[in-house]
DNA sequence: TTTATATATCTAGAATATTAGATATGTTTT
DNA sequence: AAAACATATCTAATATTCTAGATATATAAA
């Protein structure tokens, strides 16, 4: 587990907040109009919707969020779903109660 | 606690290896010229010889670290001495693992 | 009380992050 | 096959962070 790099990804509010959302998808966005669950997690549509950023800067948070493995991307038709990785980040954590 | 504040804090390795050295002063600094203990921390100098980098980004490297309240300065003389915040320390990475 | 030492602050250039518009790609619909 | 829609990627402008040299301040030593 890299503090620092997952740290960079952390220091911005925007980032933060989504992962926060995602923690109760049904409570934060509207539902789906193919699917009637959040099992794979959120559009980027909504999300985009949700901060008032640019279509682009969310595609770009949510990929720096992937490589930090922080969320999951799942396709479903043209709509891509992002849900937390809950196990990275119950080890990111643990890991930093433990190494800070 | 703020998350994106501490975070931009730990998004820089420099910093996350002085929070780390001062977990155990006595393994990752010689002793001080005229005490014989690590009780307030360690002097500005040595963290600054041990990172290589020059003293006024040091210095502000701690003075940033110490608005986070991460770390807790004692002027000694001609010396400050800076060591850790344990209570704040533990606060945030506990709120980390309850709001994240 | 001048000089030396340790740290803090000011200033500025280089590097990185933020952000959006334009464009590309993949998928569905017509 | 063309048009429409969702997302990703490219490019570039702006903002922030990093970093060090110069200077200021505080304390100690001569």
């Amino acid at each position: 587990m890299n503090i620092v790099e997952i740290s960079k990804i952390l220091a911005n509010q925007t980032r933060v907040d989504i992962l926060k959302w995602l923690k109760n998808p049904e409570d934060n966005f509207p539902p789906h109009q193919d699917i009637d669950h959040f099992d794979d997690g959120v559009c980027v549509g909504f999300i985009q919707d949700k901060t008032g950023l640019s279509q682009s800067t969310i595609s770009t948070y949510l990929n720096s969020m992937q490589n930090a493995k922080l969320v999951i991307p799942t396709r479903h038709g043209k709509w891509t779903y992002y849900r937390r990785n809950e196990e990275v980040i119950k080890a990111y954590t643990q890991s930093l109660s433990e190494e800070l």
